[in-house]
RNA sequence: GGAGGAUUAGCUCAGUGGGAGAGCACUUGCUUGACGUGCAAGGGGUCGAUGGUUCGAAUCCGUCAUUCUCCA
């Protein structure tokens, strides 16, 4: 017999390492039906966190399924190289013993970085482990694997060959730290306190200025002209002049330009086309040069005069100090402005001119517009998706890193070679490419694209890609439209989004906050069927989730209701010798069970078919708790001790049956103890429960009147335990019950299980009592009950109680009326409903019908 | 400036056209031989406001309020 209570370490103990061994997590069975879905790859920058925890379960609980139901699933699991963090991680380490990547050199580094993968990678795949994700291990894959690698190559010739991948200069979003360019979503926009500096550019012979305000003057060094409106009469005499950048002699002619917005500042411009796209576009415009007075490391350079070496912003407030001095400097305006941080490193990010690699992005996001299936869910966010696409720019690609793929790009003086085999003489391009780039090529080429492989064949297009709503851009817009170029075809069918894991007083779960949870914490003190069941039954598709340990607790507590419940069945089949025959249940209790879980397994297909998990949990609980322990085990206990073998057989086996197929239903959610209790129980000869059949609908154990005798035995249970509980009458002790029934037959085929559940000292049925003006009554659907409880009795206090009751039911007869009384509901609504609203009608006049006898009775005696 | 989400019981949240729900918390009773991490009974909500569509709206549409997020 199983312990007393639920322990998680001793059920989940080893129990993956054996599924692992059988290899049921292995993609094999091509008699099957595919059903695909590849691991959103993690980075090897750390660990796994909470929202992994949430997405990969999801995954899994997917996988399981479809695998119970009979698909050749593939759950492929791979790692990100996640370039820039990695190697922002590694230079850190690396200043730790002392050392920079430049001593080690590029290949010295990279064995460094190669290292640190590995490192990570074990931990990763130990946490999936923890997890109990099945991921087909045979199939894993890294996006630096030479396969990957090949068609991150393919695809960078191709598109290059087609003219949709360029090299250009154009100002891009540099971050100083890390000394990159980064792509424009690599940026964070954030609101911060700022300034507005006037400045005075005086005129060469000093007799005449304009007023410019700038919020990076630090960049006036590198100013080549100064833009008025052409509309603006008062300062048309500047055009043609020149103007001193302030505190300096370099002179910058004054131009003639209407991308000056006359509303906002002074109403003039300087133009820094070396750092601004704004003022980049206007330098093409006029022919302007181009220089920066900034180093790649956001020092000053020799542009800044005296200020050369200074950090940017130490040279700001340098500068702003001096130029107040000289008077050159008239006001300062705080202002609150947007200003892009590098999402990686934090820092502020310089707009700067720089030559690199970009994706000529608007033929394949027209593409992607036009051909794409995917079905997002919830079906909101493919806006999101179609908006990104439809106001998307270049995309920048090139990173001036080591950790990553080297661009296929080789230059000998001005000559580009392009391709697999450079010529002799050539150099390859030192820099390599955003990581989104082999990122966008994971649903393809984790299986062998370029290669026209049987995997590729077989898996290709995936079933459904589980991310989070936050990389809708990053990732799933960028693999939308590789597919579609490469492969021709969407890359899933589905999108399945979910939220982000917040803490428990609703803020976003991160690193600088502190507020992290770490899932092998919770998975010590809980379990991980716990935190899976807490992580995928708390929130609704594509909102966030709050982790609250209450939460958490309750789900702990659900596990060990159904370990309990489990035991209880377990015991009970103790002596059982074999299982019978259940196409035509005779007992009630047995007849109710059945038909109710083909109820629930109806709406649990229907909810785990919509990706609706939580909805299936819920429909799962509910039944196993209420309906199955609490009632259906409840009536089995009279039922067992009153009846002949073959009943008790049919009992056994009923209980037996209802409860493995709900530890099926409940596997994907709670792998390892669905699996203990499962291999537990008797007459179970499947060798785990995850490779066993999911549940099939048994129509004929359909059965709607055993459904409604059994709410008729429900009324009057909860009938007598409200009485004994509202007049403090003990549980158990005695109390005579009367009734009155149009449904004879269910009292009598069940009236051992109705004694256990009322404990009555007399019982009687349709025997002419004549009933007290002092009873409790309750008319039900069907039967009318008294309890004559003598002085404990208010007869006020039932007057009232039974006036209210009236009340409703009149209410109800009202409103069925009013609904049957429409000719626009009885014509528009199903004939079900309107058939239902007549049965409701019914039943309530019947109510209405015994209440007004009854209150006539009670007032006759006051 | 644009887009979207959220607003339901004390708290955290489900519920999308046909009788207001769950978990936790709260009150009362219970050594029922699976479970006190449990059992039983109960209190608690003008479903943010307002207008509309509909026979019927928490649910669909408009406006507003509060709040969060994304984009510019």
């Amino acid at each position: 017999m199983i312990a007393p209570k639920y322990d998680h370490k001793a059920v989940e103990e080893g129990r993956y390492q054996i599924w692992k061994d059988q290899g049921y997590f292995k993609s094999k069975d091509t008699n099957k039906p595919p059903f695909t879905i590849v691991i959103p790859p993690p980075n090897v920058t750390g660990k796994l966190h909470l929202g992994h925890a949430w997405d990969n379960t999801i995954q899994d609980i997917l996988i399981r399924m479809k695998r119970m139901q009979g698909y050749d699933a593939l759950y492929l699991p791979g790692m990100d190289h996640a370039g820039i963090a990695t190697q922002a991680k590694i230079d850190a380490k690396l200043r730790e013993e002392g050392k920079s990547r430049y001593d080690l050199g590029r290949e010295g580094f990279l064995k460094e970085a190669w290292a640190w993968k590995e490192e990570y990678a074990s931990t990763i795949r130990a946490q999936w482990e923890a997890l109990g994700i099945s991921v087909d291990y045979d199939k894993e894959r890294f996006t630096l694997d030479d396969g990957l690698s090949q068609a991150v190559e393919t695809v960078f010739v191709k598109l290059y060959e087609k003219g949709l991948i360029y090299r250009k200069e154009r100002i891009i979003n540099w971050d100083v730290e890390a000394k990159t360019a980064l792509s424009n979503i690599e940026v964070e926009r954030k609101d911060i306190e700022g300034a507005l500096y006037y400045l005075r550019y005086l005129t060469a012979d000093e007799s005449d200025e304009i007023l410019i305000a700038t919020t990076r003057p630090e960049t006036m060094f590198a100013d080549t002209a100064l833009i008025i409106h052409p509309e603006d009469e008062a300062r048309q005499h500047f055009v043609g002049q020149k103007v001193k950048i302030p505190g300096t002699d370099v002179l910058i002619p004054v131009l003639a330009d209407d991308y000056v917005d006359r509303e906002f500042g002074t109403g003039a411009l300087k133009v820094t086309p070396a750092h601004d796209p704004n003022d980049f576009e206007i330098g093409e415009r006029h022919g302007l040069a181009m220089p920066s007075c900034m180093n790649d490391d956001g020092t000053m350079n020799a542009m800044a005069h005296q200020y050369e070496g200074m950090e940017r912003f130490a040279c700001r407030k340098a500068m702003v100090k001096d130029l107040e001095a000289a008077g050159l400097l008239t006001k300062i305006e705080k202002i609150t402005h947007n200003v892009g941080h590098s999402e990686r490193t934090g820092v502020v990010v310089e707009p700067r001119l720089s030559l690199q690699w970009f994706v000529d992005m608007k033929t394949l996001a027209e593409n992607a517009l036009k051909n794409s299936t995917a079905q997002f869910v919830p079906a909101r966010f493919e806006k999101i998706f179609t908006h990104w696409m439809e106001t998307i720019q270049d995309w920048c690609i090139s990173r001036q890193l080591w950790w990553g793929h080297r661009i296929p790009a080789y230059y000998k003086g001005d000559d580009v070679y392009v391709g697999p085999n450079p010529p002799e003489g050539y150099v390859q391009d030192t820099d390599v490419l955003d990581t989104w780039f082999s990122s966008a090529l994971w649903p393809f080429s984790t299986l062998g694209w370029p290669e026209n492989t049987d995997d590729f064949k077989r898996y290709y297009p995936t079933d459904v890609m589980v991310t989070g709503y936050d990389i809708i851009f990053f990732w799933v817009a960028r693999m939308i439209f590789q597919a579609i170029e490469f492969t021709g075809e969407t890359p899933f069918k589905d999108v399945l989004i979910h939220g982000l894991i917040r803490d428990a007083s609703g803020q976003k779960m991160s690193k600088s906050l502190g507020n992290g949870i770490d899932p092998l914490d919770i998975k010590e003190k809980y379990g991980m069927d716990t935190l899976r069941y807490f992580l995928t039954t708390n929130s609704a598709p594509g909102l966030d989730l709050r982790f609250e340990f209450e939460k958490v607790e309750s789900s702990w507590n659900y596990i060990n209701k159904l370990w309990n419940m489990s035991r209880y069945a377990m015991m009970q089949m103790e002596d059982l010798e074999a299982l019978v025959d259940l196409s035509a249940p005779k007992a009630l209790p047995n007849q109710m069970i059945l038909a109710a879980f083909e109820v629930m397994l109806k709406n649990v297909n229907e909810a785990y078919g919509r990706y609706e998990l939580s909805e299936a949990a819920r429909a799962i609980y509910t039944f196993s708790w209420d309906t199955f322990a609490s009632w259906y085990i409840e009536m089995s206990k009279p039922l067992m001790r009153h009846s002949n073998d073959e009943i008790k057989h049919e009992t056994l086996t009923t209980m037996w049956t209802v409860l493995t197929k709900l530890l099926k239903l409940l596997h994907p959610f709670m792998p390892f103890v669905t699996e203990y209790l499962y291999l537990h129980l008797p007459f179970v000869t499947d060798a785990s429960i995850m490779i066993s059949a999911w549940p099939e609908a048994a129509p004929h154990l359909n059965n709607e009147s055993a459904l409604r005798d059994f709410s008729i035995i429900q009324d009057l249970v909860l009938f007598v335990r409200q009485t004994r509980s509202h007049y403090n009458v003990g549980p158990k002790k005695p109390i005579d019950v009367y009734l009155e029934t149009s449904h004879e037959r269910v009292f009598t085929e069940n009236f051992k299980i109705i004694e256990e559940f009322i404990h009555p000292k007399l019982f009687s049925f349709n025997n002419d009592y004549t009933p007290n003006p002092e009873d409790i009554t309750h008319v039900g659907a069907g039967f009318t009950v008294y309890i004559p409880l003598g002085s404990l009795v208010d007869i006020t206090e039932e007057i009232a109680k039974q006036e209210a009751e009236l009340d409703r039911i009149e209410g109800e007869i009202k409103r069925a009326e009013g609904m049957l009384a429409n000719p626009r509901f009885m014509e528009k609504a199903p004939a079900h409903k309107v058939e239902e609203e007549r049965a409701k009608k019914a039943a309530f006049e019947a109510q209405k019908e015994a209440l007004e006898k009854l209150l006539n009775q009670l007032k006759s005696n006051v």
